[in-house]
DNA sequence: GATGAATGAGCATTCATTCAT
DNA sequence: GATGAATGAATGCTCATTCAT
């Protein structure tokens, strides 16, 4: 079932104990590595923060990068099943990307630091772990390129397929700049206003030549 | 003359020394901090890279957070002066945003692995040095900020005057992806293609209603 | 019966559990003693090695170091009874000489990493045990000083008294140091030309005075 | 000059330093080796007892191993200065080799805990460093293989030439397990009745045949 | 002003052993 | 009797920073 999928090894058997432990380990490092990064965390700290001791954490993981691979792999999930989540077969390309650019918005507020952990400590992971994290990242990326293609198909939606690839990229990103940037974005917009414009300065390029 | 700009304090005396080592040092630190990460390079690696001693190179600094700081500041200032450099007061607005996103593009695209850097290992640095730098990113968003004011008072550019700090946002992050989302980007478009159409994006917006 | 022997305590009482899964674990342990040496062996994959679980293998012994203990013992053990397998009563002490140094010589062969084990890893154990096990390699001394004392007496050897015991750990030495020389020898000599000119040594005398 | 040498790296640059540390540093070492072996020292233990902070002794050596090894270096030079330093070309084979062993059994008994010490942890070198150590063990080996061949050459000895490296190499045995077999040995033999006695199966018929 | 040896707190990770089930 | 998850003290090693020369 789980594709692209680094499967980290654990010294423990029951494949329950390990899900459940790993979530503990993962809500544990989530709160500590958007405190203070993952460089200023140590391991100790995250087997404290989670509840186990350090000898038990390092039975469900193997390096204290396992631990950020688990955090990325989690959020990306995160993301991916709320984006998922308002998809419908039944709507048109056009409204569902009006539905999933708006859910991309709000869902990005909402895990506005998670967010910009991804953002930040991608690049501390091992070429080998980043390169599924990388995925992810596309695999969340081709939602709104579907989308883009759905509505190029059903006509309500006009766009170069050539640009398809992009806006999708465009779309990922202008939803997660609300996090990234949003030390400096918070002082003059709220997220609804934020929303509202965004989707206008993307929709009306798709729209441009209705 | 400069302000908002931490000033990191010296043993040195001579200001000429100073400004000569510190720009050993950043040139030294980039080249480490790209391929590295500033985690993983060390202050002796730092030192034996830009060609000081490691006691001499403390001389110039306080800590090796200060070499980071440095170097967020080069870059920042690299870009900076690649974008005002090609700003005419002679330019209409619209010609001059057209001008300037160009110039962020490739600007953006030969400062590529910098970019990444800024994003990356910003967090690093301590709140303090940290808001210098968020404040530097922010004067660069301004750059376009003004253009687009300027657009809107000689009328060659419309825009609602409440999206003009978002649009210049959006102008600054549509740059700056094409370094950090490089590795999904660069197999489907070049920096040719990416700049035209993004531009495309960019400006069907701003004309609209032309 | 088994006199000289430490007695290791089991939590299990049934007597011929305890022996079959020491056998077992003895039999693991060797297998990665020789390969990669006591201390970087883990109990984990003592256990692994000799199918039980971790915790099963510790109702059979108290601590690491018995692993170890119980290694030793079997070693000597294998090589006492190959030793003792060929003495018989009626040959002179000549004959039986000459057969049990062979036997040794080819014992030894066989037996080499295990001899070579014994050699590097007995000063792992503890002060009381390790009483245990040198006393079992005088043991297996006493073999040939007593086929040297029988000579003596039957008068097919001759040989000064007190050079009896000394002769003794000479030929063990000479037998076993084909395993730990062996990295050395076996670039310039076979077993059967080490058996022979090694036997020539003990035998016959050794340097005319030309 | 010093060949077969593996070369440890060290931070520091000043030769002299890095010669007097790393003597420092054995010394401590062996101390220690030699009372609880390599393996349960800790590196915090040999960097007290060679009176280095811990930072400091990793400036001269790599890792643990290294100690280990430069341990194991200093103590074949030592024994092998001893053997060559009473070696004149002028002696006879003969009288070459009977001054050679003597020195060696005297030698091996003043170096008693340094030649078990060799003899145990050897193996607990990686087997690039274990090379050198057994290069050098050979090279000792060779220091009487020569002898025999000048003896051989000048009519003093008289022995098989097939038989000369097995010769030299029983004269290494013979003469370390004087260390090695200790505990056993002492109780029956004196240094000097065991340089007499051994001498005597080396350079005299060990047994008539009745 | 330059040098680089010294420092030691701090970190990730291991592993023998226990004990509840 | 068997199991294997839990424990945490212990260990090898790092590295930013200092300071005597």
């Amino acid at each position: 079932m789980k594709k692209n999928t680094h499967v980290i090894p654990s010294v423990v058997k029951d494949p329950r104990l390990i899900e459940q432990r790993r979530q503990q380990i993962v809500e544990g490092a989530v709160r500590l590595f958007t405190k203070k990064g993952f460089h200023k965390t140590t391991t100790r700290e995250i087997a404290k923060e989670c509840g186990l001791s350090i000898g038990t954490m390092y039975e469900y993981i193997q390096t204290k990068e396992d631990v950020l691979y688990l955090v990325c792999e989690y959020i990306h999930t995160q993301l991916e099943q709320r984006l998922q989540q308002l998809i419908s077969e039944e709507d048109t390309g056009r409204d569902s990307l009006e539905k999933s650019v708006k859910n991309l918005f709000y869902s990005v507020d909402e895990m506005s630091p998670l967010i910009v952990l991804i953002y930040q400590e991608t690049k501390s992971l091992s070429k080998e772990l980043m390169k599924y994290v990388l995925q992810k990242e596309e695999e969340i990326t081709n939602i709104f390129e579907k989308i883009l293609l759905k509505g190029l198909k059903d006509g309500t939606i006009s766009i170069d397929p050539d640009s398809v690839k992009l806006m999708a990229h465009d779309i990922i990103v202008i939803g997660q700049m609300w996090a990234f940037r949003r030390w400096a974005l918070k002082r003059f917009y709220t997220i609804d206003e934020y929303c509202q414009r965004q989707m206008s300065l993307i929709f009306e390029k798709l729209l441009s030549r209705g």
